[in-house]
DNA sequence: AACGCAAACTAACGATTGTTAGTTAAAATT
DNA sequence: AATTTTAACTAACAATCGTTAGTTTGCGTT
């Protein structure tokens, strides 16, 4: 069953507040006032404070392994590869910033689908590091340990929530092509 | 009057556990269970759970600031200052691992240091930002936002706690040789 | 032996937490 | 018009929160 448009509103609402001050700090009276509402009315929509942090976190993870799996399906150069991983975290993160805060910050209080989401995470990153390691050996890539690019890289594709919302003036295929230029060719002239 | 033993081993376990589940998900309790002592026991060596929170971080930002003054006032090429930030970020990193994640995710609980840990926040930004622009002045650097080279750089030093205690078996020097070349000539061959 | 002190303890406090039960009013469906 | 459904409400729950007060214990100094 989808959720409803108001359960969806309840959920925006908690990331917003999520993103702020974190999942455990935020109480789900605080929710209700940003509403309008009780916090119990909270009840009519949604099973428990749990199911919002899993609805927010599982969904952007499931979008990050679709969006990477386009990309692996894809016969391109390995450059290209990265190029397009990098639009993909810049449109997801642009699309839900406070949504980002939780799958950055809140994932380690997940109960039911904790395991779920660090099987997709690690997915995600052998994924990445196959893509990496794959450059190596087409030359493509230099020959360093891949884990450090895919940390030094994911750390800061991680971190765009933060950001984007800062440069909101920005052209996302201006900020993809810069951090493209800075990631892969870095920014010594 | 200096932290006593007994003050840096409560700081140094909640430390551990803020790191693990955040600053609000920890409780004086959890705390004290690990000290193996009771709750109210941890009030003879601190004033509050506030004071503990405040004393890692400002404490680490304050390192930080340290730092970043020596390779500024260094009379040294900007290349060289940013490989310089680089050694800084993975020493008090690896030193202090747990305390680096406070430092980056609880800081928004702060309340009587908070504005003084923003004015050291953008200190730092501000000198690191300058080091960059200095250096697309002498054409040592790429002329792109310096924003985004701040950005991107920053976030992945700021993420090296999570990730050196999974590599503490690499050598820091190594691992600052290699980082520096990824992050400033890129990965692409 | 007596004292002072540091650091633990027990007990409890008021506030706040997530959540449930039962009720009400309005809207949608029959 | 009658009925069901939706979504709000009030009231309250047991549990847990940070913290305080007062007490006990053991060690080092007198």
């Amino acid at each position: 069953m989808n959720p409803s448009p108001r359960k969806l509103e309840i959920i925006s609402v908690a990331s917003t507040l999520f993103k702020e001050k974190g999942y455990s700090a935020v109480t789900m009276r605080d929710i209700a006032k940003v509403m309008g509402i009780k916090a119990a009315s909270l009840y009519n929509h949604i099973k428990n404070k749990e199911e919002i942090l899993t609805f927010i976190i599982i969904s952007l993870a499931e979008e990050f392994i679709d969006g990477l799996e386009k990309i692996k399906s894809g016969n391109n150069d390995c450059i290209y590869k990265l190029k397009q991983i990098i639009i993909l975290h810049i449109d997801i993160s642009s699309r839900n910033t406070n949504g980002m805060a939780s799958l950055n910050n809140d994932w380690m209080h997940l109960k039911d689908q904790l395991n779920h989401y660090l099987a997709l995470r690690m997915e995600y990153e052998n994924s990445f590091r196959n893509i990496i390691s794959e450059g190596i050996l087409k030359n493509e890539i230099k020959n360093i340990n891949p884990d450090i690019m895919v940390f030094s890289i994911l750390s800061t594709l991680r971190s765009l929530y933060l950001w984007v919302p800062k440069k909101d003036d920005m052209e996302p295929t201006l900020l993809a092509a810069n951090l493209s230029e800075v990631l892969l060719k870095g920014i010594n002239k």
